[in-house]
DNA sequence: TTCTTAAGTGAGAATTATTCTTATTTAGAC
DNA sequence: GTCTAAATAAGAATAATTCTCACTTAAGAA
């Protein structure tokens, strides 16, 4: 269990009992979307705004406590495991699952510290793994 | 230069006039949001219905002559180039670059093809690099 | 503890992207 | 040229996100 308002001093955030539940909602639900969020909420009992999920969201993106999570449907994903891992992607659902790789990772940091890409430094490689998921 | 119509009829899909412009404006605008189409064609003279737009754009998706790209923005974007490659992403503004790299296709392919993932069945593998543009 | 104030929040309107509905038009097979 | 399924136009509807602004609150200072 972390210490959700330790999280959120550490990083200069005032807390907020709307802050607390939506880093709780965020760790309790799988790459949620906003409104995952707001309902989560409010099956709490707890009511929130969705302008304050949005701009409270935005803000533990900017403060690196959550990622966005890149999708080619019209809805935003966040994610907040923040150590390095990449992701899998149903192609017939919006299912999307953690994969973590560190031998990859190796591979990659390897191959990319040998190349340069002009006019571009890097800051971050994630691999989407596009597929079917056949339990 | 492509033609347009052979792209069409190829894949199994009628010449009209709204799918060739709309093919033209994917082939002349860099990583296109739907919007960025509607525009292209609608400073030609001809206009268009959004939702004709979305439609092909769906249908062409669909026949495989373009593909959706991820962002994390909440807009679609496309893309007309179907040879394998993948994306460099600026931080700081919605630049996307085309990346080409046969040599980390494969080693990606050599090093997915000796591990399975339990589960799941890879159709493709794509890698987003953010950074930074410092031209 | 109380005071102060910048920061955070609520409520709902506004905006933006996308999808849907229905009537009309058209490409292409015959 | 006819016919029909498919495609398109127009605009309404929906969904996701952002914005506005008045009110509230966290937390540092007194």
């Amino acid at each position: 269990m972390v210490d959700l308002k330790n999280k959120l001093s550490e990083n200069g955030l005032k807390i907020t009992p709307q802050r607390l539940i939506i880093l709780e909602a965020i760790y309790s639900i799988d790459h949620p979307t906003a409104d995952d969020i707001i309902k989560y909420i409010r099956k709490k009992h707890s009511n929130i705004a969705t302008g304050t999920v949005y701009k409270v969201l935005e803000k533990f993106v900017e403060k690196g406590l959550i990622k966005k999570i890149t999708t080619d449907k019209d809805v935003i994903r966040f994610d907040g495991i923040m150590t390095p891992h990449h992701h899998l992607y149903s192609i017939d659902s919006d299912v999307i699952k953690d994969y973590e790789d560190e031998k990859l990772d190796n591979i990659l940091k390897e191959y990319f510290s040998n190349r340069e890409l002009p006019g571009f430094d890097i800051e971050e490689i994630t691999i989407q793994i596009k597929g079917r998921f056949n339990n």
